[in-house]
DNA sequence: TCGATAATCTGGTCTATACCAGATTGAGGT
DNA sequence: ACCTCAATCTGGTATAGACCAGATTATCGA
């Protein structure tokens, strides 16, 4: 009952797979080289890459920029419906969170971010971009986008935290309704970049939009994250 | 100031998006064939593969099985919260729905179904599995797990339309409230080749698991999503 | 002991070629 | 005008080899 065109690289991945459970490879341990995996599998390195690139996609393993393959951890749950800081909720379900702010500046309201939160070209409005690590693996960066109207001095403060966490506390501002999107995408330039990935590496895109108590623009969010890091999951219509 | 490093295959991805604007080639329409693209562009036929996999992954083109490339339509949006028919929310953003039933089938609740819906392992459950086009392009596959205990006879109806307004209409059933679940994956085996993409291609998961008025489960409903084919927004938190 | 440097190892990119299977096209026969 | 079947075109898979740049490791000198 052998399927005759069953390709050697879906084959390839099939051992691979059992060879991991068989060795019981955990999170973030690192598979041999890909010229040692093609000389144990008796095929090239193109072939052998095939293969791996077939675990990636399915979130098996992932790739360190030239250092080699490892086993993709767990994926985070995440609900970007609730006001919870990321430092909260991955610990809550036992990892270790890092944040890490790669820049924050005041700026210009741009033609695109215009379009989104209404405020004027040009007007002025911060902009964080922050990079957030799971134990220690960058799964995300993340471009805030707020504004400075109700929350001058906000740069001072360390952004290495929850930002939702800080505008309530010491601006006493919170998200009234938001306007989410998301989407798959491919991660490239700055966002690749910043995640140590390849232009192209599959992404998902998270895009929040908070308006506060007012009605008033507060915070446009960004989110990056490499695809294999997350798994979204919102309660709808419960009143507990 | 040329980036001395910038790789081959980005050079022909850059190329080729300019090549697609300037000839205004638009939804739906094919690409010529990777043989004349590498010829064209003066490389092998690896390296135009490469260039087409990076726009792929970037949503601008698409591949149909052994056909050839084609420029991938315009994202659907698509609200997962909301209870509006498929065939509705693809008509009202002026495309052209179809929806076919693959099968229907009374079945047993498996160990894994009992696990997400609370039910008995072996109870009775409907299952029907369906492909959704938009364009005739097949956008996604969804499997749906339909608790029969107040809709005895549902597998007479014709489920080429919404379920869940035949629940509604027919059965008086409608969700009070959803636990709903979205991650990239990799679209393998079945969902693979209903949708006729190679196994391992990048897709989006939603799933959604409704329960009635009652607080009883109502149904589950598993759906498997091309990545380029849908962003996903939500409104959150709003009285209006 | 430490820091700089050289050797080595890794995945990333690229060429050139070959064959396969599914999809499409075209020629011929009715 | 239609069906059938062969030729052709397409992307999918696979081999064998090569060189590069970043990351890591080993070595050597101060």
């Amino acid at each position: 009952m052998s399927r005759f065109d069953y390709p050697v690289y879906l084959q390839l991945r099939d051992q691979l797979w059992s060879w991991i459970e068989a060795e019981k490879l955990s999170s973030q341990q690192r598979l041999p080289s890909e010229r040692e995996l093609s000389e144990r599998f008796h095929t090239t390195r193109v072939t052998i890459r095939q293969a791996l690139s077939q675990l990636e996609a399915e979130g098996l393993i992932f790739r360190s920029n030239r250092r080699g393959w490892y086993i993709t951890p767990e994926r985070l749950r995440y609900d970007p419906s609730r006001d919870v800081g990321f430092n909260r909720y991955v610990t809550e379900q036992g990892f270790k969170p890092r944040t890490e702010t790669l820049f924050k500046q005041l700026t210009e309201v741009s033609p695109w971010l215009s379009e989104a939160c209404g405020l004027e070209v040009g007007a002025p409005v911060y902009h964080i971009f922050r990079r957030r690590y799971v134990d220690e693996r960058g799964l995300l960066v993340e471009h805030n986008y707020i504004n400075p109207a109700h929350c001058s001095g906000l740069l001072g403060e360390s952004t290495d935290l929850s930002i939702w966490q800080l505008l309530r506390d010491k601006y006493d501002l919170r998200p009234e309704h938001r306007d989410i999107e998301i989407y798959p995408l491919a991660l490239k330039g700055l966002e690749a970049d910043s995640l140590s990935v390849n232009p192209g590496a599959a992404g998902l895109y998270i895009q929040r939009l908070s308006f506060d108590q007012r009605g008033e623009f507060l915070e446009l969010d960004r989110e990056y994250w490499l695809h294999d890091a997350l798994k979204i999951s919102v309660r709808i219509g419960d009143r507990h």
